[in-house]
DNA sequence: CTTTTTCCTTGACCCAGATCAAATCATGCC
DNA sequence: GGCATGATTTGATCTGGGTCAAGGAAAAAG
């Protein structure tokens, strides 16, 4: 019933509009779900790191594409037995309620940088972002100085971002000339001061995590 | 324990940050949640109708803050046996489960449109949902002729779309004067053919709703 | 080691939509 | 009616980020 799957980078996980008989979780690695619009217009919608989950239950047609941005390991399930065990298990059912509901507002702060922030903005948003997710895998908060991995293009960072990849490149470097960040090779960002980065995103001071 | 509250046009129902002892869904008219940055910025992140859900369980302060578009009837529980009631009605769980992952689905075409669309496709795409929407809760598909009510000013609608309000005016008058749509009064729009603006909104032609 | 391919950077130019500034319209109030 | 008040439209101008076009750099392939 669990099994494991693993993507090289660049592959496609799942097509929109396939049928999709599994759902999963993130074990490693990191993935992305994009939509598209018919002249080829890409925005990431959704970006899975480790424990997140994968698929809608009670859905087998899959609604976006999911393309492993590096190398990725899955821990999957069919999908009837496991719409089967959720049914049973109200305990498992409020768990995935409550990752949607943390899902859905981590959408609404990217309404918020998609449709309000600057591209400056956007970036420094991303890396605290990134920053924030990965510090919570190890459940502390990012401070000081702080390193973040890169698993994607900048092309994919564009996608994310609602930018171009120029773009990307000319503010990752803008805000590298200015300090903000530095750059080790091209995926692998050193940020000197995580809270000056947060003043550079545009948030709200506090930035305050809820939960 | 169940209750209605009405709040005229304009109107805050929550702040954000506020605490909130209540949950409740919409009987009539139209709310906004929105989200705003430190110098004012302010994006819409959540547009809720007749039937929408308001409130998180589980969590006692607002996290956007709530306004009342136009006249709105929301039927309100507290939350605490709310909550009771949730933990112990397995069906109740799941159906609010299915309602966020609708949410989450469309926060996603969401940010399809803040990230990728023009501004004279998010007009269309914007009456393109309302469309939908408000066929949907007669059961329906748009098709052909269709009116629709805009219970919100330019400049929520601005704040929906990622848009200034006067561009916003300026896209309305543009698909108003190439026929696109014609405008009765400034609150009212018809859409003399539904799928001629569904090309506008620049959507995959089927516009297939999974559901 | 050389070649290919892929990813990234940088420059020059342009345009959709923002900004700033006035009108116009609509509605309620005295 | 006459007068505020807020919503909307319209015009003029500006600019951030897109587009087009070369080049580099680094990994993969031969």
């Amino acid at each position: 019933m669990k099994y494991y799957r693993s993507f090289e980078a660049g592959q496609v996980i799942v097509w929109a509009g396939d049928q999709m008989d599994f759902v999963g979780s993130v074990v490693s690695g990191m993935a992305g779900l994009t939509q598209q619009l018919e002249d080829g217009r890409t925005q990431m919608v959704g970006l899975l790191l480790p424990s997140d989950f994968l698929g809608r239950p009670g859905r087998q047609i899959a609604s976006y594409t999911v393309t492993a941005t590096s190398e990725i390991v899955l821990c999957c399930f069919r999908r009837k037995p496991f719409e089967k065990l959720l049914a049973e298990t109200p305990h498992l059912a409020g768990r995935l309620l409550e990752m949607t509901l943390d899902e859905l507002d981590a959408a609404r702060d990217w309404l918020l940088l998609l449709g309000r922030k600057s591209a400056r903005e956007k970036i420094a948003s991303f890396l605290v972002i990134l920053a924030r997710r990965e510090a919570a895998l190890a459940r502390q908060r990012p401070k000081g100085r702080f390193a973040v991995e890169l698993p994607l293009t900048r092309e994919a960072m564009a996608d994310y971002l609602g930018l171009t990849l120029e773009t990307v490149s000319r503010q990752m470097n803008t805000l590298k000339r200015e300090g903000v960040i530095e750059l080790e090779g091209k995926r692998r960002v050193i940020i000197p001061s995580f809270e000056d980065l947060v003043i550079e995103s545009g948030e709200d001071s506090d930035g305050g995590l809820p939960s």
